[in-house]
DNA sequence: TTGTGTGCAAACGATTTGCAGTACC
DNA sequence: GGTACTGCAAATCGTTTGCACACAA
């Protein structure tokens, strides 16, 4: 029942992922193709950061025939499209990974107003890891708060 | 006078650079070189990112024999002992920055002794203000709090 | 039907590496 | 004096691109 909701939710979450992009694409004048449905189907079935050989292989397993250069060509788009984001650690590969959708997330407080603005950056997400975990430090959880002026106040 | 001193401090830093990164060699059994000691000062007296292309370019104004390889070599180097840190944009070359000694820090907090461990992570910091940008935020000021279990302690 | 997208292979560009000579310690 | 370092050029590897054919709109 709980495994059957969450699947649920996941089919509909890849569904309106997929709308978008659809959306995005035709504002470009670009087309929706099987191929570029199946990236987005595997990408955001996966976890974690994916490079782009990750990808290849899985894809390969459903359709045989995609090539490298189609897998390049979409992940680009999806990052321009802002569903996914490009990280890079030291190998010399490009890695993907969603853009999530979590509750979590930091603020920005404007000094003048007070207005607060909520946020949420993966990759400040996971810079805090890296560095609890070069000072061996177990995290358990974070505050992060920016004081300014916000678009109407500064 | 102010001119003076503020060349000074420069002096002594880039100095105090090199003894670290001698030191830092001769514990893996490796060699100060008249090449590495002038990337060093060409690292550090320029501002902002460097790409290896750049710091090419100024190096074989000083000594024109000197090769891409060993810039390469030496740039890894000193991210290895810690004196720079490597950065992607987005044009598939790595940049290079000074870990900066700034006064300005982080912390993460004990939940169990109470000790606090004070960090400074320039990636996070630039990510912030990139955040803050793109919402059209004028940052002042943040604060950012990791909480969590120290090595003594987890 | 009309482009736009794809797959392939070749091209590209940043980075790494092998090697013979050089120079630190 | 021995060994790590350098410069050069070739090799490597991730990514991009040109082109002829395929397919979405």
């Amino acid at each position: 029942m709980a495994a059957r909701k969450i699947h649920e939710v996941r089919r509909a979450d890849t569904t309106a992922l997929k709308e978008r992009f659809r959306q995005f694409l035709t504002e470009l004048g670009m087309r929706m193709t099987t191929q570029r449905d199946l990236i987005i189907e595997v990408f955001f079935r996966a976890k974690g950061h994916l490079n782009i050989d990750e990808l290849y292989q899985q894809i390969r397993q459903i359709q045989p025939g995609t090539g490298y250069a189609t897998i390049y060509r979409t992940m680009k788009l999806l990052v321009k499209c802002g569903l996914a984001v490009e990280r890079h650690f030291g190998d010399g590969q490009t890695r993907y990974e969603h853009v999530p959708h979590d509750t979590h997330h930091d603020h920005m407080i404007c000094l003048k107003c007070g207005s607060i603005i909520e946020f949420f950056n993966p990759e400040i997400e996971r810079l805090q890891d890296a560095v609890a975990s070069q000072h061996h430090f177990q995290l358990a959880h974070h505050r992060l708060e920016m004081f300014g002026y916000c678009k109407n106040c500064r």
